[in-house]
DNA sequence: GTTAGTGCAAACCTTTTGCAGCTAT
DNA sequence: ATAGCTGCAAAAGGTTTGCACTAAC
């Protein structure tokens, strides 16, 4: 699938559109339906990762390799990260005895700013 | 206004439409329009926070005495629970020294599953 | 021949915008 | 008069859907 290809060559998440344009470039009969229907073929097969933000467009990534990590998402600047889940046993933890909450280990996002967006930020 | 009247009566998270719902019901000349537009004004005020789901509306809620609490978001009822900022410190100060990373606290939320929708899950 | 996937076009739905009018300073 | 909100209508923008066609089993 022509999507699949593409979206391996995108670097990070990009947006349907940003997707539809590669798979465009690479078969330019491409409809930016199909580029839909097979994003969330993929999601529900678990091979496509959607990312929402406020103020921003829904962005995709593939989803392989992830499994033992996260998220972040600097606010900024839109830079995703990937951070280690050991970091997060504690919060589990707490989470689950005080509110019996459980986390979505596999959608986690947080967001914040990235060093570079936090220096900037300071100067201003 | 009436838009800040409607979502002190309405209780948890609120799609644009619901709060427009309202607003007309107390006053039937209020606009769509007006309603985003209030909406935008009172987040720029942080008196009203957005809350943006995976596949869902963005939501609105009141913000007020929320200082320190972060959200937690059933992904499944779509229960929005409160929870302490300090079950943060640790994933906090491992993300700054791993990462350089520093958490949006004012707009973290957490998607999950809640204790009901855990327990539900666990029997299908 | 039935199923699955496609392109095309149109529809959909949430949100935004332009504009003219009203209200209060 | 001026500034700020408003309603109204229309547009925008991302996403979804209906349909007819094609290719594969």
């Amino acid at each position: 699938m022509v999507v699949l290809d593409v979206m391996h060559d995108l670097p990070g998440y990009n947006t349907a559109e940003d997707i539809y344009d590669a798979a465009r470039h690479a078969n330019p009969d491409v409809d930016r339906s199909t580029v839909y229907r097979t994003l969330e073929l993929l999601q529900s097969l678990n091979m496509v990762l959607a990312l929402e933000r406020e103020g921003d467009l829904r962005r995709f990534t593939l989803h392989v390799g992830h499994a033992n990590h996260f998220h972040l998402l600097c606010i900024r600047c839109g830079r995703v990260m990937d951070a280690d889940k050991e970091m997060l046993t504690s919060l589990q933890r707490d989470l689950m005895s005080h509110h019996d909450f459980q986390i979505d280990l596999g959608h986690l996002t947080i967001n914040g700013l990235c060093r570079e967006c936090a220096d900037n930020t300071k100067d201003s």
